[in-house]
DNA sequence: ATGACTTACCCGGTAAGA
C-alpha cells in the first residue's frame, strides 16, 4: 500500500498536477493540505472519476485538508479539526480510517514571522498535535500522522541552514517541540530509511529554488511503532515540483506491506 | 531578514505563504 502526502498551495489552481499525478504514481491514500476553498467547491467529481473516494475539511482562501483514498478501500471519517482550543477555526486536521488504518491529515501553522502571534499560536498547535499523539501512538492499530508540519527538524533536512536562522520552521522552539513528539515512539519514515542523505520536499518559488535545489524538507509521515514495523520503502516525487504551474511542495510517500 | 514568485480575494492592490 503507497500512502502520499502532498501540499498543493490551491487545489483550484492544481488540479490538473493533482490528477496527472494520482494517474502516473497512483497512491492508495492521497492526502493534501492547502486546498484554499470552500467545502462547496471541492473537486468531488473529478476526484471521483479518477478512482478516489475523499473526504475533506476545506476554509475559504486558506488552510484546507482532506483524505483520499482508492475506491476499493474503506474510507470513514474519523474526526476533523485538531481538540483543544474550540476558538480556533482553522482547517489544519482531518482523520479517517482507511481499512485498518488510522490516517491523520494535518497542515501545521508555518508560525513566521517569528516571534509574533502566529509563531505563538504555531507552538500552540504543536502542543494540541502531541496530546493528540499521544492517544495515538500506542495504538495496536497501525496509525499514520502525515502532512505538512512546517518543521525543518535538522541541518540535514536544509539546503544551507544558515539561511533559516530566523525561520519559525527551523527555531530551536519549533525542533524541541517536534523532537518531543517524535520521542513519544513516533519513526520519522523518510528518515529513517535514509539517515544520511539530504532529501527537500518543498523548493521556494523564489530564486529559482528548484533549478538551484535549494530545498528544505517540511512534508513528514510519522508512524508509531505497528506500523513501522510494516515500512518498506519511501520517496519524494521532485519531477512534479518541476511540472508546468506547480505546487511549491512535492508529493512525498511511503509504501508499507500489506 | 526579506520576499526576486504564486495564489486567492474581488476586481488591481492586498494578504499570505515559508
Amino acid at each position: 500500500m503507497k500512502i502520499a502526502t502532498y501540499n498543493v498551495n490551491g487545489l483550484n489552481a492544481r488540479l490538473p498536477s493533482l490528477l496527472r499525478w494520482l494517474q502516473e504514481e497512483a497512491p492508495d491514500v492521497a492526502c493534501l493540505q492547502e486546498m484554499k476553498m470552500i467545502d462547496e467547491k471541492f473537486p468531488s467529481l473529478a476526484i471521483m472519476n479518477a478512482g478516489y473516494n475523499a473526504i475533506w475539511h476545506g476554509q475559504k482562501s486558506w488552510n484546507g485538508v482532506a483524505i483520499l483514498a482508492k475506491n476499493n478501500l474503506e474510507l470513514n471519517e474519523v474526526g476533523r479539526g485538531l481538540p483543544g482550543d474550540p476558538e480556533d477555526l482553522q482547517s489544519r486536521f482531518i482523520e479517517a480510517r482507511v481499512n485498518d488504518l488510522l490516517v491523520g491529515c494535518l497542515y501545521l501553522p508555518n508560525g513566521n514571522p517569528a516571534p509574533g502571534p502566529k509563531f505563538d499560536y504555531k507552538l500552540a498547535w504543536l502542543e494540541r498535535l502531541i496530546t493528540k499523539a499521544k492517544s495515538l501512538v500506542e495504538l495496536e492499530t497501525p496509525v499514520v500522522l502525515l502532512g505538512d508540519y512546517n518543521v525543518v527538524p535538522t541541518d540535514l533536512d536544509v539546503y544551507k541552514p544558515e539561511r533559516l536562522t530566523y525561520d519559525a520552521v527551523f527555531l530551536p522552539e519549533t525542533k524541541e517541540a517536534y523532537r518531543r513528539l517524535l520521542d513519544q515512539g513516533w519513526t520519522d519514515a523518510l528518515r529513517t530509511l535514509n539517515p544520511d542523505i539530504k532529501i527537500y520536499t518543498f523548493w521556494d518559488y523564489f530564486r529559482n529554488s528548484y533549478g538551484r535545489d535549494a530545498g528544505i524538507r517540511l512534508d513528514h509521515l510519522l508512524l508509531n511503532p505497528v506500523l513501522a514495523k510494516r515500512l518498506q520503502t519511501c520517496g519524494v516525487d521532485r519531477h512534479v515540483r518541476g511540472w508546468e504551474k506547480p505546487s511549491d511542495h512535492a508529493p512525498t510517500w511511503i509504501t508499507i506491506e500489506d
